[in-house]
DNA sequence: GCAAATTCATTCGTATGCAAATGATATCAA
DNA sequence: TTGATATCATTTGCATACGAATGAATTTGC
């Protein structure tokens, strides 16, 4: 290395501005990038449902009954987005849908038979997504990106 | 809390099986959640420009020149996604497409002026949306999370 | 009790994100 | 050299994701 790249070097270390800025350094890139890993797991574990789509299931398997913003709410999804994913569901036989008695503006979401079916058939396997997907952490690393990562969602 | 309360507790402290299944509690979708939060900070801040289109940009900063294909590998887009991407920027002036002399096949895609203008303006904000995304941690809390989310992305 | 504000759901428009199929070009291997 | 492979880019189709606008129904505030 010549002494003009060392000098240049050590300008740079001292005065990290704007040519510094990486964006492989940065949460919200690394952020999507561990999304999308997660994404691509599930889909080798369970390929004919989204996360959204089994997310809304797995809750509904907690709560039972629930208005369509409601879960929403509870899956982190607006209204437009969960619309979709319950349309879809419901074209498939895995929810079904009913008016509110009292509240009329309400769309109540239950599952099928056959949804109770299928969450409670890929619950097991969505343990192993979890497990692939923590995979490169020891167990005490677990632990602790899952208390920072809460802290960040 | 009633006996009976106390008889089921126990009961499922130890035998935690199917029932015990949290979604509020898997890593997938509390990285779905911090995603989510983040993309909200960077249009808090970047209100024309999305994280995507912000990522394309800031690496034709770093790396200069390439191809369509090479950048989407760089920021981790499928050819299809960082096309769209190229398109929408091209509209709008911030980056300039030409053919590669030798290879017929690709796509060179460079910043325009107006681009390059446009990226090192944003950078100041990208530090900013960095600092808001990583705020509820403390400093030693932020270098174990980045290095954890490095391990899995 | 009634007007204003809120809530629930839908629709539209725009932007990722990815699988799969296709066409053009380039490289490799027999 | 040529036939098989691989690479680059595009297109199509489907599924989130969200802002904004809209309409219907409910709740609030005075």
């Amino acid at each position: 290395m010549s002494v003009e790249d060392n000098l240049l070097k050590l300008v740079e270390v001292e005065t990290p501005d704007d040519q510094d800025y990486l964006l492989q350094e940065q949460v919200g890139f690394i952020l999507r990038k561990a999304h999308q890993r997660h994404v691509s797991i599930f889909a080798a574990h369970i390929g004919d449902l989204t996360p959204p789509q089994f997310a809304a299931l797995a809750k509904l398997r907690d709560v039972g009954e629930t208005s369509q913003n409601q879960l929403g709410t509870l899956i982190a999804m607006d209204a437009a987005t969960v619309k979709g994913v319950i349309d879809r569901l419901k074209a498939r036989g895995l929810v079904e849908l009913s008016k509110h008695e009292v509240d009329k503006r309400r769309l109540l979401v239950n599952l099928t038979a056959e949804g109770r079916d299928a969450i409670e058939r890929l619950i097991p396997l969505a343990r192993e997504i979890t497990q692939e997907t923590l995979a490169p952490l020891s167990a005490k690393e677990i632990a602790t990106f899952m208390k920072l990562l809460a802290k960040l969602a």
